[in-house]
Order: structure tokens, then sequence, then C-alpha cells
DNA sequence: CGGATTTGACCAGCGC
DNA sequence: GCGCTGGTCAAATCCG
């Protein structure tokens, strides 16, 4: 009861925790240890926003604060990604297949848009990204809502669909699915580009559903908020209720602890074990009231403008 | 009331 | 042409 559980929140920790390529930035990330494979993105993603280094001394000593209460994340195993020069090799051979022999053509113009808007589908610029449930429990300043989920053939578990809800007409997508050769690894998959600035980090903390699960009355919904009558068909991990508008600080969700969690969780000091479920073979993370409070401590800290130094 | 998730339905691309 | 599959839509519902 007084203590926190992560695996429902792994997957959704995941979607919270992926940027695309520069305009990104990992909070988590940049604050936990930095490793060579940190550095390198934080030095990526970091780049482009000035407003986020300002808070940097802020949030190195946060960092030290924080550093208890996480496990060790481990740094994105891989990404892959398919480049602008490959598109514009594609789009090239596209143009040549189909050549506008008459630019003026309104109808043949509308017709090789539509023609290289369907075949380009399949080659949008995509990155792909392996992270795993630990790095998930960073996150990036990106706003993601759910909009659907597929179970997909030749996978034990389905694909979840975000698009980005900073701004109304962004194109950005994300897909985020298991691993099916290894469930604690996320494939997290972006595509489309953001049509917008990124979110400030005060304005993405801010907002009414700011801390959603930080109280400890809060409670997760034992079953998914959208469809009541409907259980989750491939358990709570596969099924994340997620919650785009969560602060990137904010705990995970309070559920009520089972005595074999009070066993697991008491057998187990360093906060991090694994789930029982055999299906559920990502770690679990538990969090202790002591560990709780100090989240919604530094989550307030951060969250004033007074404290963190916020003009 | 606004914004969130869930999930069945629908649509389009692709292979046979 | 047809069926399969992945991606998206939208109604229902919940939460703060």
């Amino acid at each position: 009861m007084n203590s926190v559980r992560v695996d429902d929140w792994d997957l959704q920790a995941v979607v919270r925790g992926c940027g695309v390529g520069e305009s990104s930035y990992d909070i988590m990330d940049w604050m936990s240890w930095q490793s060579d494979a940190d550095l390198r993105q934080e030095e990526i993603l970091f780049g482009g926003f000035s407003d986020f280094a300002e808070t940097s001394a802020l949030l190195d000593d946060l960092e030290q604060l924080y550093k208890p209460f996480y496990p060790e994340p481990e740094a994105v195993r891989d990404v892959g990604l398919i480049s602008e020069e490959v598109i514009e090799e594609a789009e090239n051979k596209l143009k040549e297949e189909e050549p506008l022999t008459d630019a003026s053509t309104t109808s043949q113009a509308v017709h090789y848009e539509e023609t290289k808007q369907r075949r380009r589908k399949n080659q949008q610029k995509r990155e792909v990204h392996h992270v795993t449930a630990a790095d998930g429990v960073s996150s990036d300043m990106w706003a993601w809502r759910k909009y659907g989920q597929k179970p997909i053939k030749g996978s034990p578990h389905p694909r979840s669909y975000y698009r980005c809800s900073s701004s109304k007409g962004c194109l950005a997508r994300k897909l985020v699915e298991r691993s099916s050769s290894d469930p604690r690894v996320f494939v997290v998959t972006y595509t489309g580009e953001h049509n917008h600035t990124h979110p400030t980090r005060r304005n993405a903390l801010a907002g009414s559903t700011r801390n959603k699960f930080a109280s400890p009355k809060a409670k997760q919904p034992a079953i998914a908020k959208g469809n009541r009558l409907a259980p989750l068909a491939n358990g709570p991990c596969d099924s994340p209720s997620s919650t785009a508008t969560r602060s990137p600080m904010t705990p995970p969700p309070v559920v009520t602890h089972s005595e074999e969690d009070k066993r697991q969780l008491s057998s187990n000091e360093s906060g991090l074990s694994s789930g029982s479920d055999e299906n559920n073979t990502v770690p679990t993370m538990f969090f202790s009231d002591e560990m709780f409070m100090g989240f919604e401590e530094l989550n307030d800290m951060v969250m004033d403008p007074g404290v963190a130094g916020y003009s």
C-alpha cells in the first residue's frame, strides 16, 4: 500500500523516454549516470535547447538527489536510422519512374504528389530506438498521446501508436512495441517530424495533470480507463495507460502492494526486482514511502519556479 | 469540461 | 481481385 510498483509503468516510461534526433532532450538520461553513451546522447540531444542548459546546475544537483531512487539505467542500446539521404534517394527514384512532363498540368502534379505521398508511407524517415525498461524511467519533453494499439503478427506483444500532442497538426508519430526476442527491450520507432518548437521544460512540467500519479492518494486504475468493460488483453505491461502529460520527474503510479510484492520488496533492498509474472520479464521496481516522498519533494522543487530558478 | 486511453471499425498498401 | 496486415479514426469512457 505504501510503496510504488513500476511494472505497469515501464512501457509508458519508454514512450515518454525517447526523442527524435537533435530535437529531443532526455532529462532523465541527462540526470542519470553519465556513461559515455549518455554523454554522446546528451551532446546530440542537448545542443539545441539553451533554456535547458540554463538549468543544468539545478539539475546537476537534482541528479545527485535522485540517484538513490533509480536503478542504474542502461544506455540506449541501438539506434537505427533511415537517413534523409535514403529518403531523398527514394524520392529521386520515384521521380525517375514518374517524370512530370508538364509541371503546369495541375492534375498531373496532384497525381504525382498523391502517388509520392502514398509510396512514401513506407519511406518515411524512421528512427528506431532499442531501449530497456530502465531507460524508460527517463523521458523526453515531447507530449505523446496514444491513439491506437494493434497486435502485430509474429509478435506476442501489441504495438502502441502515439502522436505528438504538443501541437495540433504535428505529424510526429511514435510506435512502441516490445522486442519479441527480448521482452525487456522496447522498440521505439519515430516517424514524421515535429512542426513546432520543442516545448520548454517549464511548460511541459506545468499543467493541471502534472504529477498525475505523484500523490500517494492517486491510484493507477486496475483496468484501463478508456473502456472499463474491456479487460486488458495482454496484461498491464503491454497495455499501459500512458499519460502524455505526466511530468518526466513524476514517479511511477501508486498501486496497492500485494503480500508477494511486499516480500519481494523486503528481500530486495536495491529497489529493483523482477516481476513474478512469467509473461512479465521486465524488471519491476519498487519504491518505498520514503523514496516516494523524495520524488514528490523533488518534483515540487522542479515545478516551483522560485525554487527551480525559472524566470 | 478538457484531455486522456481503449478498442472496434475502417482504410490503404502489399503480396499472391 | 482478394485477403492479410499495419496504421488511423472515432465513439465510449474516465479523470482531475
